[in-house]
DNA sequence: GTCTATACCTGGATAGAC
DNA sequence: GTCTATCCAGGTATAGAC
């Protein structure tokens, strides 16, 4: 791994771990084993840096997301290993914990990869939900929109929940709860 | 207002919009008016402040949901009433913020009103539950625990859905979707 | 490309006068 | 109780040598 890809990834563990305004060129530096000069040679500073490690994680959380989705099965049951799927629910999500940075939020660059993420993945669910409603699965009564909002607002704040309790356990608790309630909704065949 | 009761509020405001790591003593004597010498002599320093600023939080928002807990009417409609109740859903919830700041979760005397504030919400929720259960409202087949958890969840996966759109609706929408998923379950009398 | 030196600002706090 | 002066570390970046 080169110099500057080692920024990056180091970027990426610190953003994760404390945030935008937590993380300082100089951790970065120590993290990556990049010096000074170095870290200013490859990058502007620490918003470029910054930018180029969300970027990297956004598309990272898209590419695993969207291979569950694409997975065999149906739809409905692509959905649930989805939200089944492992997770760090003790370190949050990278992406959802950046809504938190003021200075992320106000920086229109960096403040858009977060938003068409949890677009995507909004309107993503939304889909397999609408598919799931089509092939009799599920009750056609439930709105595909707010419920697959509701769904992603689970995994988010189950990471929120967990980190709070110091334990996984409140995360595990949220997704075994939405998928109860989702549950009612499942039509036989 | 006296000046340590300013220097509180002005701490919780900061705290709110943000993080701990993100709010400075400079930014505290500003927004409040007192002076360097005035809030050391007040507090100790950040960490004393920041306590009793998060523990007002906390305390503030146990109060406003047993309110809603203990109105008058079936259990069910009092979850959905505390559910749909009015929230600054852009600012996000000033107690989950906290989760995310890596020195609040450092501090076992800063990270206590957190944890202790989200176990007596989902328990409360919980108990609430169990009780539309008993009165015959709510299905049996929901397991009280895991559900309530989920919507605590939604709420707060709702607050960083719409701090990540810049908009309210994905935090109505979440809570739509899962007064959706949980009209599923309601049993009629 | 990477290093060291330097610079300036802010964070967080203490000291002592009033 | 509040004010001003002062302090040291760290954050963030630039300059220039190698």
């Amino acid at each position: 791994m080169d110099t500057r890809e080692k920024l990056i990834e180091s970027t990426r563990a610190l953003l994760w771990e404390r945030g935008y305004v937590g993380t300082s060129p100089k951790a970065i530096q120590e993290r990556s084993g990049a010096g000074q000069g170095s870290m200013y040679h490859h990058f502007s500073g620490k918003p470029e840096l910054a930018l180029a490690a969300i970027n990297r994680t956004a598309e990272d959380l898209r590419a695993r997301a969207e291979a569950a989705f694409t997975a065999p099965g149906p739809a409905l049951d692509r959905v649930a290993a989805y939200l089944r799927r492992e997770r760090e629910a003790l370190k949050g999500c990278p992406v959802g914990r950046l809504t938190q940075d003021p200075e992320v939020m106000a920086d229109p660059a960096l403040r858009d990869p977060v938003e068409q993420t949890f677009a995507w993945l909004t309107t993503r669910l939304a889909d397999l939900l609408a598919e799931a409603q089509s092939n009799g699965d599920l009750a056609p009564t439930l709105a595909p929109g707010p419920t697959a909002t509701a769904l992603v607002a689970v995994l988010q704040g189950g990471y929120v929940l967990a980190r709070a309790a110091g334990a996984t356990e409140p995360y595990a608790n949220a997704i075994e709860g939405a998928l109860g309630l989702l549950a009612g909704h499942r039509e036989g065949r």
